[in-house]
DNA sequence: TCATAAATTAAAATGATTCTAAACTATTGA
DNA sequence: TCAATAGTTTAGAATCATTTTAATTTATGA
């Protein structure tokens, strides 16, 4: 039996890999462990391609761009825009917001169904709405 | 006595180049025109540059990133993160928020007071909202 | 007008991300 | 089981927005 520091997963890596129709190649297995084996969590191309470093797992940072883009097409990450200088993704799927700390760059979701958002202008002619992102940034001066 | 295809801003491009201590260089100026005479919009640094030349104001693109961020810290402008490729300026400084057209990759502004969000949950210990941001983000498939 | 600090610039550098083309591997059907 | 092949991975080059550098130019105040 194997060790985890979480509880186990509703979904193995490789089940999530077939659901989606993504062959699961090791670099692929790999990485949706270290995605979604933790809890929800957010991360960056560059971070991602560390931790797996970390564990031993050997995979090129361009895997890790294509493996966090086909994921995201296939609805297992979402992105969150937020950071002009990265992208970061983020393993909880649900409809959800961010509360954004400035100084560390660091992400905390904001449950989406708490929020009720009220007000807003009707949606443009022709267009409709992809997602709502709500985002508070934080300032925390030590 | 000039012609504005606009009406007749409030401040005009030097008094806010004085306003915010900014020496008044031709180059400001002449950005400073192309921002703030026309109603709120929002541009990017390329965008800026290519309107600057259009209309035959020499200045280099390394001019109009300083710029940019100068009118930025200065308040003149605000910076509006909605898209991972490029960064937008938004010469509407009043809390409001955006609809973002993902298609055209076009913003629209939505006025603040208007909107009203709830539920959100207390601000972590030690922080302090610098600034909430909403994007709607839109699809219009033609 | 002059001195000087501030601003501008072309060009190089950076850094995140994407692309390319060659080497590998999972899958399928015989 | 095994080869064919379609899909993957990869190192390295390329890209693109943005920033930096270091030299030149300009605004300002005495």
């Amino acid at each position: 039996m194997e060790h985890h520091s979480q509880t186990r997963p509703a979904f193995s890596a490789l089940e999530r890999l077939r659901a989606v129709g993504l062959r699961p190649t090791r670099q692929r297995v790999a990485l949706a462990k270290l995605l979604f084996e933790p809890g929800d969590h957010h991360v960056t191309a560059e971070l991602l391609f560390e931790q797996a470093q970390s564990v031993g797992v050997k995979v090129s940072l361009a895997t890790v761009y294509n493996t966090l883009h086909q994921f995201t097409a296939a609805g297992l990450l979402r992105e969150v825009v937020v950071d002009s200088t990265c992208t970061y993704f983020d393993t909880n799927v649900t409809g959800h917001h961010h509360f954004f700390f400035e100084n560390r760059r660091a992400l905390v979701d904001i449950d989406g169904a708490a929020v009720d958002i009220r007000g807003l202008p009707a949606v443009p002619d022709g267009a409709k709405i992809s997602r709502v992102d709500v985002i508070i940034r934080l300032s925390e001066d030590k």
